[in-house]
DNA sequence: CTGGACTATTGGCTAGGCCACTGATCCATC
DNA sequence: GATGGATCAGTGGCCTAGCCAATAGTCCAG
């Protein structure tokens, strides 16, 4: 509604609470001395004051800690680090080796193609529908110039949908932040979103047909172009 | 190093922090009232007063809540609910739904032919030492007459290990718990270990023989007889 | 050598208080 | 009328001070 958005102002300032910045030191402490599993932490009282902060500000740090999992408080003994760390996040694990894209490519394929498989068994004519949609919005994308990455991922939503399994959506989510990267980067090769919506074409006549082998083999041959790319630029480096 | 330990000893109690409680309470007030996102949580005070828990603690638990994203603290506003709530983890998402066993096998099917596929591409000889290693430890087992489920583990954690791939693996992890459900299930049918033994047997041949094809195909037929009891079961209620 | 009592240490939780931020309202100014 | 400043009530942020409760180690009696 706002009359014509005015560019980017500042920025909303993201300012933060004293027990994440409490927690924040306490880990980079832990990383920096090399604690392991089962490594204790300073006792509360004097860890607080040595951090400068009182007891209960600790308190709320710890208890940010052991929600994450990195530690465990127990009463009368201390406060002892788990070996989990946060590493229970998918994401997280990743992020840590930076370039993965070999894993995230194999990962990828290992899902898309069973949901391409079941979106063909399980698509109703809405989720088609949807899928068509996208296509629709692809084409008209490129029309412009664009790259389309949007509708590049409206389309493996819709197909994600039409697969109508919450498990396989939830770690498709999990892991979309990592696809986003190497869809960007195909994308922007020359020529590429072309051959890209070529082969959601593909994806999108066999879920239509009904056939699951087909659909998953479009989605194989789909995730294996796209790898082309990622790959490409992992060697050149 | 205890001698022979002593069945299963009453239970280690578990206890429970009051901020623990105090957060278990308000997720459910929140659900009770059919609260949704935006809507604010009553002032600290007030309810800290109404929950009979000083401020100090109730705040924790609002700490423990924030961790999670069920709400997002505002200073000088108010508590206001996210519609987050506690999606983002793949285990709880299901575990909700309780039984949702025939997506358990899908997203199965989907990780284990990859990872199949992978580890014939990139097995060394360890990892086929210890795919074997397993298969004699099955074998063993169940000529005990044992249902040989932990070494059907040790069989699927080989496997995975063999393909070289920390993603694939780490969510293997995220719903190893809930896979180790049917996979109980499964291996509690009479004559079903001995089919097992069969089908692990065909998957570390193709491995050995390096055929990814093979390799993807027998581990499919493998995750599908599992789940022609898990889904049987879930007929039956 | 076992079992119980004691004690120092450490976390759990409360009470009460002051400060800082937010949003609404009112009003002076332009 | 619109703008910008001052004010105020409500709310969270954080602190101090203190007592209670659990734990683990020590010591002693049996």
């Amino acid at each position: 509604m706002t009359p014509k958005a005015p560019a980017e102002l500042p920025t909303p300032l993201a300012r933060t609470r004293l027990y994440e910045q409490v927690a924040e030191q306490i880990t980079t402490w832990i990383r920096q001395n090399g604690l392991k599993a089962g490594d204790r932490l300073p006792p509360e009282r004097e860890l607080a004051a040595r951090l400068g902060v009182s007891r209960a500000t600790l308190s709320q740090a710890l208890v940010a800690l052991e929600v994450v999992g990195v530690v465990v408080v127990r009463h009368g003994d201390g406060t002892v680090l788990t070996g989990k760390h946060s590493e229970s996040r998918i994401v997280e694990a990743i992020r840590a080796h930076a370039d993965r894209m070999p894993e995230i490519i194999d990962i990828r394929d290992a899902l898309e193609t069973k949901i391409a498989s079941l979106a063909a068994q399980r698509r109703t004519d809405d989720d088609l529908a949807a899928i068509d949609a996208s296509l629709d919005a692809m084409a008209a994308s490129i029309e412009h110039g664009d790259r389309g990455v949007d509708a590049d991922e409206q389309f493996h939503a819709a197909v994600t949908a039409a697969a109508h399994s919450d498990l396989l959506a939830q770690t498709m989510r999990e892991i979309a932040s990592l696809i986003r990267e190497s869809r960007i980067e195909s994308l922007s090769q020359p020529g590429r979103p072309r051959n890209s919506l070529t082969g959601h074409r593909a994806i999108a006549d066999a879920i239509r047909a009904r056939d699951p082998e087909a659909a998953a083999a479009a989605m194989h041959a789909h995730v294996e172009m796209v790898s082309d790319v990622a790959l490409l630029r992992e060697e050149e480096r």
